[in-house]
DNA sequence: CATGAATGAGCCTTCATTCAT
DNA sequence: CATGAATGAAGGCTCATTCAT
């Protein structure tokens, strides 16, 4: 049984996620983060110590983990495909239980002086591990260089829907990201760089 | 000949582009505006009433119009090609004189009172635009949404080299964005984007 | 056998006073005082009931009346130079069991609500065996004010050293209080003041 | 004329320093300086940066240097009651214009940052000037550790009647610092030293 | 017309204290 | 009886904005 403490510190991590994805570090205040999390002002600073230190623990990494689950015996293909689909998920789907990947996409545009952890626990095992996969799809003849940018068209391709959902819901009020928009548009997006990866394996 | 307050409003415009796109709205300050400007503290409000007007004016989207120059003659292909590789150069080269791509990728994440603008006078031409161009590679057999999909893919590899910048910074200190780096990556996106499309036509 | 809450109560006591010595009153935390006694941060609420009855408590005049003890048989001189000496030792000595003096010096300058306290019990005493000390010395003729004045000569010496250490600290580093140097400055202000006293003593 | 900032400025200051004098640099709040100087509370931050570089600018050792005026002609023994009778009325008249000595006597019980700034630019000078004439007075055979000693037993016997006011105040409620008593103080404080350094002279 | 000065709301944080267990 | 958790007032400071000149 969780105590009173353990569940005002969970409200307040909670709430954290909520408001650093959808303002940002410098946007969120602590007072809007505690009024949200029905606790004191001074909660933040009792439970974590400073607004920083909170970021730093409403980070967790084991959403991004699951991303890199084994699936063994499927193809790298395959692979791809899981992984895009679970990432857009992440990134997308509203009842996702992780805001993580918002909360970092966000911190993406606006160095705070928790990025560095971001990138070394976060961001560089999600790129190596899809940096592997796109290595095994492409064979080996293929450069560095150019393995990193195909990871990079990759990430990029899926991000875009997170970065620019403002703009798209102006430009495409009706769109919805419901199961079946994200599904489809994972879709998209592993046609669409398989494609371009396939031929430069043959090439 | 400009009057010293035009020159004052003019400098006043450039300091506001440099320091929207360097810190973002919210964490660009007045005072940083002011001083970098040599204007009094209190200028940008004279001059256009509120630090949100002033981002309003700071807006131009020359710099973008220019991308959808027209090319008569070329083929579909070499035209993205070209816009491409300009829309690198706008959002990479440090020295390019207009940081407008920049200012308006930084508040695509956190929406401002003037986003609507930002999306109607900049990015709406831009997506149409591109979405001409890819429905002249793809041909007519390909949906609306598939078309769609395939513009984001493009812009969305495109936005990635700016947006994760700090990210890659760290990943990879190395980077950097010179002129020949701006080619390659122009090159590489677009060779990964068209073999996808041109094999959509096929499909 | 002290129960354990009578051991935390004298934890408490003991953190207290080299905390309120150090950094004063206003200046000592209740969470400093009950992180040295290793107590929980309510304690001092819990056993004193609030930080100005934890001071109250702090004080204890044992040091200060012992500085009064009766050498039966010694001249006044000789009572004057002991009492200097282990007033200094009080005030000075890193060693010294009591930090009660330098609590009281502390406050002197920035009166608490139990300044009244202080006063009465311990510092009233004190000015009173001087006073005496020094009639004995300068003998019926010399008036109470002249007296009192001797009296005020001889503490603004001694408590110089302890109010100004931080500033002789800065003017010469080279400076320690160790047994030998309390021991020379005890017999500095003795001399010069029973100089003075015995010049009134005669005049 | 003082423009209306320059004013602004200087009731800061003048608040600052009855502020400061009162209840020492930590007990003093900018809002209450501000109160004081009916002014806003960023006035402060906005005038001098800080509340650090308020208290740096509140001091200044005009008052000081005016205390080692030279007296051509006079005796060092003249000299030396004069920069007594000065010092005392610095420190206790209520009329004086200068609180400085009494900021500096608060902080010298609890270091700031500009703790080192008093010391080299008001005390250091201070010290110096009283050693060189406790040096004309006592002669050359004199050590220079017990010239100190002499310096630092005179300036003990002027700054207790400042420190110790509360104290004294509680004890002799009838005290009054008026012109005649501060007179009395100060031939108390000349007459008691110069005995003792006179001694020391012929001894 | 333009500016230095002033404003007050709001930021994060610290603190002594109180509460629920 | 004792404690970890929670409180809210207050701290210094920053900011966009407004005002008086």
């Amino acid at each position: 049984m969780p105590s009173g403490s353990e569940q005002t510190r969970t409200r307040l991590l909670e709430a954290a996620r909520e408001v650093f994805a959808a303002h940002g570090f410098q946007g969120a205040t602590v007072r809007e983060i505690c009024r949200r999390a029905e606790a004191n002002v001074a909660a933040v600073n009792y439970h974590f110590g400073s607004k920083d230190e909170l970021l730093a623990e409403a980070l967790n990494f084991n959403a991004l983990k699951a991303l890199q689950a084994a699936h063994p015996g499927a193809t790298p293909e395959v692979r791809l495909r899981l992984f895009i689909r679970d990432f857009m998920l992440l990134l997308l789907d509203e009842k996702s239980a992780s805001r993580q990947c918002r909360i970092m996409a966000r911190e993406l545009a606006d160095p705070t002086p928790v990025l560095d952890q971001i990138v070394k626990q976060g961001i560089a095992p999600l790129h190596d591990f899809l940096g592997g996969l796109v290595g095994e799809i492409v064979g080996e003849q293929v450069s560095d260089a150019v393995r990193l940018r195909c990871v990079f068209s990759i990430l990029g391709q899926c991000l875009f829907y997170y970065h620019a959902e403002p703009v798209l819901q102006r430009l495409h009020p009706e769109l919805r990201y419901d199961a079946a928009e994200i599904e489809a548009i994972a879709t998209h997006i592993a046609d669409f760089s398989l494609t371009a990866l396939l031929a430069k394996k043959s090439g």
